[in-house]
DNA sequence: GCCTGTTTAATACACGTGTCTTAGCCTGGG
DNA sequence: CCCAGGCTAAGACACGTGTATTAAACAGGC
């Protein structure tokens, strides 16, 4: 009943995947993605995957495994080296995903994955992978970052500019080549994780904390 | 005709601004508005605005003449200082927008404002006001950021962060003071916008431009 | 062959939507 | 007073939506 269905099972998600990334996952009506699937019955989305979240799952399952593996793997190296730069690690999160750049229908992906991460409480922060190698990134990188601020803060901050740089370059016209692209993403959310604390916030950092020694 | 009618055109901008940002631009049906501001009838929005893109347009036009107008003349100060930072560009970036943290209806505002600037086409760029105080803004930080591989990608990134980041902080709730937030926001706008390049993306800028001299 | 289970097709229903039309209200100016 | 005009109310219209129901096609196993 699941895996690898009916030749018209992969067009729907191929359609929805589509849509959805063209024009927002709530905005597309099931039977638009039906239309647009060729399955000109109304209830074929609702045999096949029950409603819309469903759906919305079948389309990102294949390319989350895909992404979590690179990352893992990626994860797994840095275990072994010692000392690694930040840079190393602004890499571990953006490589990964930057892949999808490349691979049929990972385009769609990355724009629907834009939309997820940007509000994760909307459809249920499991379904962005937060457990997954993200969730993972983000120890790792709070080992290895400089004690700043609020360092969640920096590390969500800089999950948002992957992501959603991602999706800006996978809406945009065909390229081929994007290893300039991603280097330069990569030394962005880089500068991103080593911006440094100025004298202003440090500042208020101590007023806070007096604050709260009084308080 | 226009400014300032009859305090039922009031509630319904500010129901419709609500709505707006909770649940976004497109999602929240007119008759909604209509209930929210508790004028039952359906065809009061119809009668004060026309159509949904007209009350947006009266819903975003006060705060973004304030935002205007503080930007505007935080620019006139940087005119006539020399050798500002990059720390001052990003505050001009940061710290209009970031007033409207305080002002009746701002958070709203901020949230509706991440949402356009997230994609310009879907609304149009002019509504973001990239014509207005934003775009002086561009082009005194294209003065004076170091070259880099894509500056306007920089500073496109930076906008993006800043208003995205805002938008967070304004759906959290209640806060009363917003200094520590937006000092660290602009240290970390401030690392994007000086985010070093590395190694890689060098040696790939130079590839790229060996094939452009040949091709 | 035939019969079972899986898939596709074709409608039907109740509901929410944007828009339009018509009538009622209520206040200010003559 | 009254009555014109800005505003609100009430309803109608055609349409798109998510869901449910029922029938038809299509396979493979015995």
């Amino acid at each position: 009943m699941d895996r690898k269905g009916s030749e018209a099972r992969d067009k729907l998600v191929e359609a929805a995947r589509d849509l959805f990334a063209e024009r927002g996952i709530e905005v597309v009506s099931l039977r638009e993605i039906n239309r647009a699937a060729g399955q000109a019955n109304t209830s074929a989305l609702q045999y096949h995957f029950g409603d819309r979240e469903a759906l919305l799952d079948a389309i990102l399952e294949p390319h989350q495994t895909d992404v979590d593996a690179r990352r893992n793997a990626l994860l797994a190296d840095l275990a072994i080296r010692e000392g690694p730069a930040l840079r190393d690690l602004a890499g571990i999160l953006v490589r990964p995903s930057a892949a999808m750049l490349q691979v049929e229908g990972g385009k769609a992906y990355l724009r629907i994955m834009a939309e997820l991460i940007r509000d994760p409480e909307r459809f249920g922060r499991d379904r962005i992978g937060l457990r997954g190698s993200l969730g993972r990134w983000a120890l790792a990188a709070k080992r290895v970052m400089p004690e700043t601020v609020s360092p969640l803060h920096r590390r969500f901050a800089a999950m948002q500019l992957c992501f959603h740089e991602l999706a800006r370059r996978a809406s945009t016209r065909r390229r081929v080549d994007h290893r300039l692209f991603v280097s330069d993403l990569v030394d962005l959310t880089t500068g991103l994780l080593a911006a440094p604390i100025s004298q202003e916030t440090e500042q208020l950092l101590q007023e806070r904390d007096a604050k709260r020694a009084i308080g």
